[in-house]
DNA sequence: GCCCGGCTGTCGAAATCCTGTCGGGAAAAG
DNA sequence: CTTTTCCCGACAGGATTTCGACAGCCGGGC
């Protein structure tokens, strides 16, 4: 589950962040219209969170653009001009839901999983791999019934690896995947990623593995 | 995966490179219609990026020798021609989708997976051959239901060398698809690694043996 | 503030695995 | 018969991968 700010201020952006870390989801953060379309169009995203005084355009301009192109993408507005005539307008452009700053952090929250709740397109369908389950909506990785506690980068990672099962993924692909927007990797972080999972997934009994195919990339197999 | 770009310009080349290195995926790139032409007939890509501006003429003839010859290939036009008109062209010449420039590397990366997704035939099926079968999904070489264990470059060979079963493979393509992006493979490379495929081979029975077709290159015959 | 615990990175060692060099020899071509 | 091409055993260097130990960071609780 991967969110899309376009804000520019570098608080909130930082608590946003925090906010959906917790959640166990990614956020990608754009502080301008420029830089928001070509992430959007880049289709990664599940969910985006808009604010409407950019220093480069009104966001709406861009909501409308969004509308046509990425219809089902749902939009949130996270903005300070709280009049109902500025709402109505923002949710006439097209937006899902709009917010007033400041806000609390856990009502965006619960907004955004109402938002993936009830827009069945984003909704990712849990995925299963010998007796783990993962809802990428909760970001909850169970095993027969119990939840594992991972953290976010091994999380992602079994995320991708699930979404993927019995299909080689490439190191690369797994690298930019795992880094936030931009940032590269340490050399060998994927590896202790994977290292640090596979043990956990041992001690459990997954009916799954990570295997190796060297020179390319990770594989997770089921026991079969 | 492998992808052929046709574009002039360097500095193109070079970040889309990056990009798709980043996918995971291959990229041969030429710069002429000459060229695109003769890569195109080798039958050994699975998606086109084409650009129309050339220095030896107009992409768009290329495009429709390209439907007729090699209906199943998708392409995509990476273009400054940006008008409604020229999209309508583009893509009524048999484009399966159309990228203005300048773009975000990240959208012409979501566009190739979502036009490699939709195109069936770009979905490597299972190869067989004799006792054998590879899974591109998983790079398992399998016989007879074990899995044959292979080092990455012998890997590629017998990929190779199973997609064109029966028929004979020159060395030149064979070397050029063994190297990664740029590096010339050492003097005997290929044909070290034809050695040890084949005493893998022969040391179980796969009813598959490689041929030496002197001056030319080898060719997997099953036994019959 | 201060400590604690969880997360992630660095370092480094070790194991494993891959692939090249060398070189003698076989096979085919001329 | 000579030349070219190819084959392949043995071996070594090097690349890749794994993972333990440990350190820094950061937020939360006291």
């Amino acid at each position: 589950m991967r969110l899309l700010l376009v804000e520019d201020s570098p608080r909130l952006i930082e608590l946003v962040s925090e906010t959906m870390h917790e959640a166990g989801w990614r956020l990608d953060a754009v502080s301008t219209l420029r830089d928001a379309e070509a992430a959007i169009a880049s289709r990664e995203h599940d969910l985006v969170l808009l604010d409407l005084g950019l220093p480069d355009g009104d966001g709406l301009g861009l909501l409308k653009w969004l509308r046509q192109e990425h219809a089902g993408l749902p939009v949130l507005i996270i903005t300070a001009r709280g009049s109902v005539d500025e709402r109505i307008e923002g949710l006439d452009a097209g937006a899902d839901d709009y917010l007033v700053k400041p806000f609390h952090h856990r009502e965006l929250l619960s907004r955004c999983r109402a938002m993936l709740r009830r827009n069945p397109q984003a909704i990712q369908p849990v995925l299963e791999a010998g007796s783990l389950r993962y809802d990428p909506a909760t970001a909850d990785l169970t095993c027969g019934g119990e939840v594992v506690p991972l953290p976010p980068r091994e999380r992602s990672l079994m995320e991708i690896l699930m979404r993927e099962v019995g299909r080689v993924v490439p190191k690369r692909r797994l690298e930019t995947a795992l880094s936030e927007y931009g940032q590269e990797l340490s050399s060998n972080a994927l590896e202790l990623a994977v290292s640090r999972v596979r043990k956990k997934l041992q001690s459990l009994k997954t009916g799954v593995q990570i295997e190796t195919v060297r020179g390319i990339g990770y594989l997770l197999r089921t026991n079969s």
